[in-house]
DNA sequence: TATGAATGAGGTTTCATTCAT
DNA sequence: GATGAATGAAACCTCATTCAT
């Protein structure tokens, strides 16, 4: 009964989000997640003053982490955010399993809604900018690289979705086709813009 | 007190989606759903033996809806598909919501989770087919036609799930340059694969 | 999805009974005797007005098959009896788990547990008149033929019990020892009455 | 709204008991435990994780109640055992109600059935040694002790349950009978075993 | 005669939240 | 700071019973 007194916000966010994802939104209760974290329910209270502000939390805190993660992956390229991409693009997803979750609740909850979409438009800003690293400019005439980075970022969310729901998903073939796509039109932006 | 109003099984599915949007996972009771009815609780346990048991009414009900939709769409052309998808990517759309609560939920539910596959996969198939009508082959050489159709379905729940996050989301520019971006295929696509 | 209409209250009866074992008192619902029956809730309460009617339809027929028993039993002799009380000295005797699940019923039932009272008194009655047949007057001095129904009786319910309740009862054992005393009891009888 | 009464789990299981036996096994609701001990519904479950963790709480109780008496009963004599047993034969005894009731609610849960089992086995061996106090040997050949143990609590139990559903059940006449059986073995035993 | 849709009261259970300690 | 006993509202679910057909 070793009790590692001290818990901090933190923690407790890691622990509400392991919670989440193992047990979904239906089970998601202050008691599971005082569980896990080997705390009592009224210490989270201590914490948080209400079930909504831990799930904030959680948003806010993967808010962060999308942050450091785009900044970051301004320094390396587009290969990076892709491999990234397909890495997290399968069943069993953590990520986006949390991400969902989250986006099924936020539709009852405008603050969470929003954070969600600032998170997603730095995004897609994120991936604008290196795209334009690789194309300077935009393949397709009329197609703008803001568009770009949002088509991109919703084919990622998109494909993550399906490999979600389906066992069997091709991963591989599918992002490997996709690179070749990215490729043709990669070159096309090389010699001009297409008409 | 037997009141013979005489709700069907299908009603009742009707009701629920209605509840499930408006209320969202969290407060979706069947005692909402009830009362949306106009009946007892009692009323829906004869019908449905669980609440899942109602839920799963409603995913198989969107399953049957998206195959007519599906079956429908293969006599029009492409077109139709992007203006039925344009359409229901926005802020506040019903679909869109409802399958993000059905996907959240499906997570602990296998049995949906399969059933909400097998509706991917069959509308992957459906837009496979439609793009080989106008394409005839695939614009990019390695890119198979059902990849062709994975993406174009990912891109389309992808776009959605930012437009129901983001109060103003531009769907209309992002759509426009989405078409200009197929236009562009389609025309390499006639002339001859691209390497 | 033949419907063999006509069922009768006796089959009924015996479809209940067979519920009430199978699914214990907790789950004799009306409901699980009508599919046991493969009639509807509706058909139960055209031939019983209440559940009570039913149970106590099921304590009358017990009652009725008890007597039989005993009349006949009264032709043959008291083996007969303990080879009958032997079958029925299980861990899964349909007939004392009926028993008990009645009589814990019964508590709240005065009916029901002046039926039940009946029954027992009468195959006291019938063991000591059995008991007679071969013992022809008491063994022991002071005890009374009616004493050594009720005993005989109170044994066989609570060996009836202990099986009922430990899987690995030595019924064979624990049968033929007491057949033992009651041998020895007999030919003291036949002897002279002990003081 | 947390008024730390203090009610602790031994008194909510005596609450409980009361219930039961007041109520019925068809009438012991949650409710009414929660109501007799002057709690919410909410208290029992912190508590006990289930309504049945409560019921197999009662039973832990008996037997630890059984294993006490018993371990004094040791050092007592047979004597003190009958007057006890004769004590709980009774139309209204709490007792062996209580003790019918479990057995019923056993049936569909093995954990109880074998906890019932274990008691009941502990009171025979009790039994069983106290009897060889005044006897020394078996007074009948080829029955062993811990048979008589067997038959003799079977007896008492048995004897419990008609008392339990004849009002006029004739406890006095029974029992002082049922002495005279002993007596008369045990004087049995004294001289020689009996072949 | 029998059915099956519907009811409503009440059961068990869950859970965010409070508060004395 | 942290706990854990307690709450109470509300969730899911069951079931005897009714009644139009």
């Amino acid at each position: 009964m070793a009790k590692p007194n001290g818990i901090s916000k933190q923690e407790l966010i890691q622990y509400a989000k392991q919670c989440l994802v193992e047990k979904g939104t239906e089970k998601f209760t202050l008691r599971a997640v005082a569980d896990t974290a080997g705390v009592t329910q009224g210490t989270i209270y201590y914490h948080f003053r209400t079930k909504e502000q831990l799930l904030l939390g959680i948003v806010e805190d993967n808010c962060e982490t999308s942050w450091q993660e785009i900044s970051k992956s301004n320094t390396y390229v587009l290969k990076q955010a892709i491999a990234s991409a397909k890495s997290r693009c399968s069943y069993d997803s953590f990520f986006h399993q949390l991400f969902i979750l989250i986006t099924a609740a936020s539709f009852k909850n405008d603050k969470i809604r929003y954070q969600l979409s600032e998170i997603i438009q730095a995004e897609n800003q994120a991936l604008s900018e290196n795209l334009l690293k690789i194309w300077s400019e935009s393949p397709v005439k009329g197609v703008s690289m803001d568009t770009w980075g949002i088509m991109f970022n919703a084919m990622v969310d998109g494909l993550a979705m399906q490999a979600l729901l389906q066992k069997d998903f091709p991963v591989e073939k599918v992002y490997q086709e996709l690179e070749q796509v990215i490729g043709v039109l990669t070159s096309f932006g090389k010699k001009e813009a297409i008409e």
